[in-house]
DNA sequence: ATCAAACTATTTGATGTCAAAGTATCTGTC
DNA sequence: GACAGATACTTTGACATCAAATAGTTTGAT
């Protein structure tokens, strides 16, 4: 079946079931979060069809990304790629497997360590991006300027709401 | 540091290394993906103040929406709720520890089972629910109806655009 | 100069998920 | 009526992730 028909089964479910709610944002909610899971889902089949997990993909990106001859620390890249330090040492590991990343001693701090992406793995992170790029074009491709605006404002209003729940908790 | 300054950062850092791509798309792409998890944090803590996991509370919201006394298969909850076959067990085995559902024979089919929602998990999905719901309400009640009009009709073109790309593969 | 506290990365243990194999049951065809 | 194949759920094994515990290193206060 159909997802967004689920979706409208599950909304409509529920306000049979509780008329005194009103599920009508929880349907956005749902759809919204709908779009972006199948987003999520063409990535990871890109991903995979080259040996990599998203997560892993997401390291080597991060390095990609500061440039073919950059150096970073474990802990900056967990920072910026939003992973655990126990799930950056697993990506790392496997990366550094693969032959997409080399771990060298930091002389200047010895805790810490020196992550650099090798020529296998700019070129793997190189044809990915290509991949992703096109498939983000192709998904805005059809929208209109116009539409495109308003919805950035969708998505700054939900954003600036969101951040003000998190200050309230 | 905020979750838009990272995309920022990551849009740029690569319109800069590869300029012969553009990494506008990508950035909506990413900026969506970031609200949806954020909309989905919201939701798993939710859960888990009641002692639950979303995909917990995934089922037992898929019993309670079809009534307090309706009995499911196993196999049509995994369809709507999309989870594999094992996951689903999984997710039974933990809800029926919690009592929250009952698993009783099927005597017309005796491979399957029925499940079936117990009033404390009625009162469970009851009161999450009520809480999904206002908070998604919280999340889009500022938003002009116009401005929502609009934002529906980008997920549409998006979400026929992927389902499009769906039948190329 | 010492040493407690902070920091950095890894290891360990747990969790939620899926794919594939396994078990029990049902169905349709001969 | 027997039996091959389909179906329904469970079990097993693998995996990506996180939280907490760990080990080594640095920093800062006294």
């Amino acid at each position: 079946m159909e997802i967004g028909k689920y979706i409208d089964e599950t909304v409509s479910g529920w306000q049979e079931q509780r008329p005194d709610l009103d599920f009508v944002p929880m349907g956005y909610m749902l759809r919204f979060h709908a779009m972006a899971a199948a987003a999520m889902d063409k990535i990871q089949v890109i991903a995979k069809s080259h040996g990599l997990t998203v997560g892993e993909f997401d390291v080597l990106a991060t390095l990609r990304r500061h440039g073919v001859a950059s150096t970073l620390s474990p802990s900056y890249i967990a920072e910026v790629a939003m992973v655990s330090p126990s799930g950056l040492t697993h990506r790392l590991t496997q990366l550094e497997l693969s032959g997409h990343i080399t771990r060298i001693a930091d002389n200047s701090d010895r805790r810490s360590s020196l992550v650099s992406i090798t020529k296998s793995g700019a070129k793997t992170a190189d044809l990915i991006i290509e991949q992703i790029a096109e498939q983000s074009a192709r998904m805005y491709d059809a929208i209109p300027a116009k539409l495109l605006d308003q919805f950035n404002q969708v998505v700054s209003h939900v954003s600036a709401q969101l951040e003000l729940d998190v200050l309230s908790l």
